[in-house]
DNA sequence: GCTATTTATGTACAGCTGTATATTAACTTA
DNA sequence: TAAGTTAATATACAGCTGTACATAAATAGC
């Protein structure tokens, strides 16, 4: 259980070390994990030996990579929290050029499901089953897209002088709600999608708007 | 694929037929599954053996009663659809009692979980992984609880002369909330779960809030 | 050159899986 | 009783699984 030290891999300080270089990374296999779960499949339900052989690697060299499958589990975890970081870049992009950052949101949430970026789906998926640690991990990957969330949602509210009740429990609902639909949309064709992007956003106005009206009712200055 | 005669195992109308009688029923063999579901296990790692040897069966006899481990899926699906129907009936009992039915719903759901009612957890689970056709009899149940809730909705605010925006995606961010942060709920001991209900309220009290405040924004003729 | 070190492979084993085939057990009807 | 019918079992097989153990290959420093 020694710390990781060849975090990267073609460093050009990387003090070499004597032995066989390596021909595979930790990234490559990562790779051929993502390869191997197409539409509905849980992480669980990749064996060792398959993740080795789509790897082209015998099965005992893996271990020199993972621990276990466990581990490789949760590297695909973070790996995957890697698109939830450029969805949230995307919207603020979006957002800048004017526009609503609910529309925003759910556009480039779901356009980036049409790509068929696996890692989406994987956290998609994966908050329900798998290991306690792999569900906290999910968990930990939401929290950032929640609290990105409610910065946004408090900085819109400053500069348009409107109160925002519980801006956390907001920016909760409306990331839990944005997952959920996003779940359900997986198993669409591309136009039912739209009429659920449509919906959805009616639904996070529907949020949206209740969070100003109770602020509005119990008197919450403005900020 | 004939269709199953054999529903009612000690009915008294039965015709009885030639032949050994079973010692097993269908039900037996659900009632085993359930048994073998703790915590995070999905339906799709059930082994058609493991099953078998939790009901006390030889491999094979499984095939008498489900055509599949798919099959056996889909009924345990329909099974843990009563779990539903239960909390629909006992939050529809607390309302009639006096008190919001945002309340009554969460507390009657959440204490259903405390309950350790592995079919609702079965519910929770399986709408994310598992095929595609397991996924679509999650839905299925998920909407008759998405149906209910709506109607009791539109009752509600025609009782107290007050508008609904939408009320079927109403009914559905409430649903789909309650179910996600149900999910989250598993992992929680029961101190936290307290609290998880406390902010589910809020954040349903919002979207009610919501629809009613976007209804009277656009005009809509109370009902 | 030699040695130590690191990576990757090859072989092997026990345990699990789904299911095909054949057999036994229990029952109704004639 | 004999025949027909249904349920359950026993045996067996090929294929998959994780991993223990031993070995080969490639590199760094001496």
């Amino acid at each position: 259980m020694k710390a990781a030290s060849t975090d990267m891999e073609n460093s050009d300080q990387a003090p070499r070390r004597p032995g066989r270089r390596p021909e595979i990374s930790r990234a490559d296999i990562i790779a051929a994990a993502f390869g191997l779960l197409d539409g509905a499949r849980s992480l669980a339900s990749l064996s060792l030996r398959e993740v080795a052989r789509a790897a082209q690697i015998a099965p005992n060299s893996f271990y020199r990579h993972f621990e276990s499958t466990e581990a490789l589990a949760l590297a695909l975890v973070d790996e995957a929290g890697e698109s939830l970081r450029l969805i949230v870049g995307a919207a603020r992009g979006r957002l800048s050029e004017g526009g609503s950052i609910i529309r925003s949101s759910v556009e480039v949430f779901l356009a980036q499901l049409d790509a068929k970026d696996r890692r989406l789906q994987l956290l998609l998926r994966e908050g329900a089953v798998g290991s306690a640690e792999v569900r906290q991990a999910v968990e930990r990957q939401l929290q950032y897209f929640e609290h990105e969330l409610q910065a946004d949602l408090q900085r819109i509210a400053k500069a348009r002088r409107v109160p925002v009740h519980e801006p956390r429990l907001t920016a909760r609902a409306v990331t839990r709600l944005v997952f959920t639909m996003g779940t359900r949309a997986l198993d669409m064709p591309a136009r039912q999608r739209r009429q659920l992007a449509e919906e959805l956003v009616v639904m996070l106005r529907m949020i949206v708007a209740g969070s100003q009206q109770r602020a509005a009712e119990l008197g919450e200055k403005r900020i």
